[in-house]
RNA sequence: GGGCGUGUAGCUCAAUGGCAGAGCAUCGGCCUUUUAAGCCGUUGGUUAAGGGUUCGAGCCCCUUCACGCUCACCA
């Protein structure tokens, strides 16, 4: 049984007396000429182009929207209401509705409700735009009141907001709510949708076929992370929710299809943090004949895209620092990266234990079983990462954390690999693909031997997959890129959650 | 999972261990160009939850929960 604040109960008994008085709280039918915007933009144009000799014409508008705000004045009353383009100010007078009906605006309606409002739009003595409200009916009452938000332009002209929903844990479990109250979150996810839009026409315009790959899966791979699992109870079989797409996309390329891409969802059962989801979006392609240097470039112009696309231009301010986004970004080897911010030379340190030594004698205690690659990633993520803040690709990654990329032509230990660092953290990540089925199968050994202390981090062996390749994958390069990191940059959040509709969240209280 | 911090009215926040408060919102009035409208009045609380210390706890202690920051984990 739903407990009712005092609030509440005071509008459901407004919702009794309404239907007692023949008016439908929950009408099935609205109408609208304009939005906000429209009406807005269709007065100004009758104030400015109108024949010499004549005065502007009227115009008549039919708004709709949620009541955001309403001061009642005597005889006057004035309102806003907001719609999907903005707010709009209504005018009410009891000249033209008479004093019941105008009572009856102000006793009936509360904050939150939607209406539909007809009349003639005019210009209030300090010039702003405002319906002159003829006519009004409720659309939907609001039984639970919005949790206020009032804006106040000072006389320097600054907009202050009172009254807030800021808390962050209440604004993502009800973010209906907060998208009702904070205009900046509904932009923030049209930004999002935007660039998800650019992404798409991007990769469209360049000839890549955008595909469907499972979900489910009965093997899970393409990534270094733990799965969630679930069941299929008639078929008697466990399933995966995938952690990449990538053994998929790459059957695709066995396939003849030369150039795919998916833009979608991945599951990974591990911890949450403010660039963390457990859930999150992912968007990787795969480019048959193409290397890493060649995705390298695209990839710099693909993010230029959406963001010229979302913000106007390729410079942005992401947490009070000005990123430019313009192609070419800085490249930058690992090896010289590391040497340049740590003093230590991998290529000097070719086993663990030397570069173990290298490590401790800076004071630093990565994990004394990490393999020669997992103490490579620890520097770069403990001395480089951090300075990556202008956009970056780090190139050419050591092999044995790379067990689904292609070595370079005379190093074995090196592959064709890079990721994309922006404002210190990995954007993407993007390598030349291994297509030699025999090496490939070599990896997975390898690599099950690496992680075999750590049973939740094992690859599972892919055996379709070694399949697939032995059919023949022509060279390629494949990319992969955490959508919503993006989207944190180009909305300027710092928080995953804050790009997320309905972000991960622990059970409620109760 | 570890460390630090936060949690008080619908919203935003106060309150030396000593009567739980303000603004906005609500409700009742006044007001014909307001815009955080204003003015007068009114209502609203399991101080996140549970336990303890104390004559007395929002405040001190313990446990739990949520959120934030941070560390760890995260090819």
């Amino acid at each position: 049984m739903t407990e009712y604040t005092s609030l509440e109960k005071i509008r459901l008994e407004k919702i009794e007396t309404l239907r007692k008085e023949g008016v439908e709280p929950y009408p099935t039918r609205a109408k609208r000429t304009h939005t906000s915007a429209q009406a807005i933009v269709a007065f100004e144009e009758s104030e400015t182009i109108h024949p010499v000799d004549q005065p502007p014409a009227e115009v008549q508008v039919i708004l709709a929207g949620r009541i955001r705000a309403s001061r009642a004045m005597g005889k006057l009353t004035f309102a806003h209401i907001e719609d999907g383009d903005g707010r709009i100010q209504l005018f009410l007078r009891m000249n033209e509705l008479g004093q019941e009906r105008v009572d009856w605006f102000n006793k009936m309606l509360d904050i939150g409700d939607f209406i539909q409002a007809s009349g003639v739009m005019f210009r209030t003595k300090t010039g702003e735009p405002t319906l002159h409200v003829h006519d009004f009916k409720l659309l939907a009452k609001a039984v639970s009141p919005l949790p206020a938000a009032k804006d106040e332009v000072t006389d320097s002209g600054e907009t202050v907001r009172h009254a807030v929903l800021e808390d962050p844990e209440l604004r993502a479990r009800q973010r209906y709510a907060d998208l009702a109250v904070n205009p900046e979150v509904r932009d923030t996810f049209r930004k999002r949708a935007g660039m998800i839009r650019a992404l798409r026409e991007f990769l469209d315009y360049n000839g890549f076929l955008e595909v469907e790959t499972p979900i489910l899966q009965p093997i899970y791979g393409g990534a270094a992370a733990k799965p969630f699992t679930t069941h299929h109870n008639q078929l008697k079989q466990d399933l995966f929710l995938r952690i990449s797409f990538e053994l998929y996309l790459k059957r695709l390329l066995v396939g003849n299809l030369e150039r795919v891409y998916e833009l979608g969802r991945d599951f990974r059962n591990e911890g949450v943090s403010f660039k963390h989801n457990p859930e999150f979006t992912q968007l990787e392609f795969y480019w048959a004949y193409a290397d890493y240097l060649q995705v390298m470039e695209l990839t710099e112009q693909m993010v230029a895209y959406a963001c010229q696309k979302v913000t106007g231009g390729m410079e942005i301010t992401y947490q009070g620092t000005t990123l430019n986004f313009t192609p070419p970004w800085r490249r930058l080897s690992m090896a010289d990266g590391i040497l340049e911010t740590s003093g230590i030379d991998i290529a000097k340190h070719t086993t663990a234990k030397s570069l173990f030594t290298a490590i401790a004698a800076k004071g630093k205690t990565p994990n004394p079983k990490a393999t020669r690659g997992k103490l490579i990633d620890f520097l770069l993520s403990e001395y480089l990462e951090p300075t990556l803040v202008q956009p970056t690709f780090v190139y050419d990654y050591p092999r044995d954390i790379s067990p689904l990329a292609k070595s370079i032509p005379g190093d074995p230990l090196t592959v064709e690999r890079f990721e994309g660092y922006v404002a210190g953290f990995e954007l993407c990540n993007a390598f030349t693909e291994l297509n030699d089925p025999i090496d490939q199968e070599q990896r997975f050994i390898e690599m099950g031997r690496d992680y075999a202390a750590n049973d939740e981090e094992r690859h599972p062996m892919d055996e379709d997959y070694l399949r697939a390749m032995r059919y023949g994958m022509p060279p390629c390069g494949g990319f992969g890129m955490g959508v919503d990191r993006l989207a944190m940059l180009l909305t300027d959040n710092h928080s995953i959650r804050e790009v997320l509709l309905f972000p991960h969240l622990r059970e409620p209280e109760e």
